[in-house]
DNA sequence: TTGAAAGCGCTACCAA
DNA sequence: TTGGTAGCGCTTTCAA
């Protein structure tokens, strides 16, 4: 409602002492200061989104963006990264630039390598898919400390001074998925669990989430066993055709992880496809081929885009307007999907 | 990239007469306009978002948004309502006001006098769940052609002029059902269905949905009979405990509509709870509570917040920047809820 | 410490 | 049919 101009008047000052004021600049008479601030909270004055936009095209804000290498186009981060990429083309209206970067999920030196080449261009704030090492904490640390805001994506660093989280909340994923098991096996059913590596955050909370949440409420929802495919579809394949061959009374599979399409494989090999309930993670173009051929029979999502686009707009608001993320933690929906429903 | 001064520039004419050549405001010399358009189209120019943003406010543009009424604070319009206010508030800096009203599903000679109130106060946009009657679809075409954009939100009338539709497919919600009930009774179930008035869209497609893909894909889903219940909890109640005690086979309901509290104390009384499978639409508080007491099985939602925001959006992009929406059909997703998952 | 003025990109209005 | 100018709200720079 109210305006800097009209502050300006009632205060009897000049905008530019206003703008001091609200935006800390300092170099304001303390009278003065205190008076305008005054003014501010009388008119409830929250400065104009439009203004400040238009404004901020002379910062030439520069943002960066880490992410876990994509190794292919049906990969999970391809998605993140066309969100990115969508959001990047929108804020070149206000000036803003965005850099991508891929790292790799077991090379925390290297990730450390890019986040400082990345401040050498001089970016004015960084999202990043943190590596779960003490290294990138530090260095993540350093940033902040150095005023560069950090948000972290998809995956995350408590107490490392990011300003805000955008992702999945992974144990509530495993809960969801043990809540869909006990729905699609009547609550009776052998397990058998193939996941990424123990290592990455998004498992070991997935399969802590489905475990706590089936001896709690789904008790005969038996976990047979638990193997480690690397993310991979060659491994998956492998380590999957083993499991069901070793453990035949297996009828349910979850999969914590990327290779599901290797696992489906050794499914379908066997000859179990659509016997077996399968419950997978991510809605991939060949997961919803499967799901569409009817061996995956429920898929969790969870807004690879908005994992893209959002921690962009925290970080603009933040240097832009000011503002700080309303939530420290910003978790993307849990996207239950079946055939019918893609 | 390039500004309207710039093209001002190169075409050796003023920023007022690029503006009515961009804008189509007439008044301008064949040639000229030519020359400019050519500057136009090698520049590769489009008009900056920051800019346009700020100089909409003195249009003082009006939106108005007509919904069904909200009977009580968990009507499913109460979450539009929130997503209206919303984004009402941020709009407010852009110098749009919204102006909403309610009306009666079953009186379309009311609604069409809501329409015209809004009109005589000005709106220059109009967002509208429309009650499905050709009074309506003329009144819409009426203020298509006198300049004023409609969008429709939450119900579609095709073929009326409205610009575009936010909202769910509610046929394939029906088949997301058919699916769902697949998977949760092992494909074979007696159905008993309450719904609403099929007059009202959303039921009939959810209906043709749900038997359609039931009949082609999972033969073993029967249905016993379809209940009307007015979307009313006292009438759920009683259609839904009739229809319980008549057919003791039942062991599925699938509720299309509101009044899903009156059908599950039907459920409740007769001893059933937990023991139907319950399959229900959109998650109002009372849902939650019924799918966190395992009452109902599995929610389907439909993004309220959404068919309240994004046909505001759609309004001030086709008027600020002049932009026709990308898409006619904006359909919302379709939202798996289980207990879990909430 | 403060004020004045120019400028971001676009629109609107008045005068020519 | 056209140009010039002022203004939207905010930032920045320069001069006082």
């Amino acid at each position: 409602m109210s305006t800097m101009k009209e502050i300006a008047r009632l205060a009897g000052v000049s905008r530019g002492t206003v703008d001091r004021v609200i935006n800390n600049r300092g170099s304001v008479n303390t009278e003065t200061e205190r008076n305008i601030r005054e003014i501010i909270e009388s008119l409830n004055y929250s400065p104009n989104v439009a203004g400040k936009n238009l404004a901020v095209r002379k910062k030439k804000l520069k943002f960066g963006f880490i992410i876990f290498d994509v190794l292919h186009e049906n990969s999970y981060f391809a998605d993140v990264i066309s969100g990115i990429e969508c959001r990047a083309a929108e804020l070149s209206e206000f000036g803003v630039t965005v850099e991508i970067r891929e790292s790799d999920v077991n090379e925390p030196d290297k990730q450390v390598e890019s986040i400082s080449e990345l401040v050498d261009l001089g970016i004015n704030g960084l999202v990043i898919t943190p590596i779960n090492h003490p290294m990138i904490a530090d260095k993540i640390r350093e940033l902040t400390k150095s005023g560069i805001p950090v948000v972290t994506s998809n995956s995350d660093i408590p107490d490392c001074g990011r300003i805000a989280y955008v992702g999945s909340n992974y144990y509530k994923n495993g809960e969801t998925a043990a809540g869909l098991m006990n729905l699609i096996t009547a609550g009776v059913a052998n397990i058998g669990i193939i996941s990424g590596s123990p290592q990455v955050l998004c498992n070991s909370e997935r399969i802590a989430g489905f475990s706590d949440c089936s001896k709690i409420h789904y008790p005969e929802l038996n976990i047979i066993e638990i193997k480690i495919n690397n993310d991979n579809d060659d491994e998956s394949y492998t380590a999957t055709y083993d499991m069901l061959t070793k453990y035949p009374e297996i009828n349910a599979l979850y999969l914590t992880a990327a290779g599901v399409r290797g696992a489906c494989q050794a499914v379908s090999e066997l000859g179990l496809a659509g016997k077996l309930k399968i419950i997978s993670y991510d809605a991939t173009n060949p997961i919803c081929q499967l799901l569409d051929d009817g061996i995956v029979t429920v898929t969790i999502a969870q807004q690879p885009k908005l994992q893209g686009t959002l921690p962009l707009d925290i970080l603009l608001n933040y240097l832009s307007l000011g503002t700080s993320p309303e939530n420290e933690f910003n978790y993307t929906e849990i996207e239950i999907k079946i055939k019918e429903s893609l």
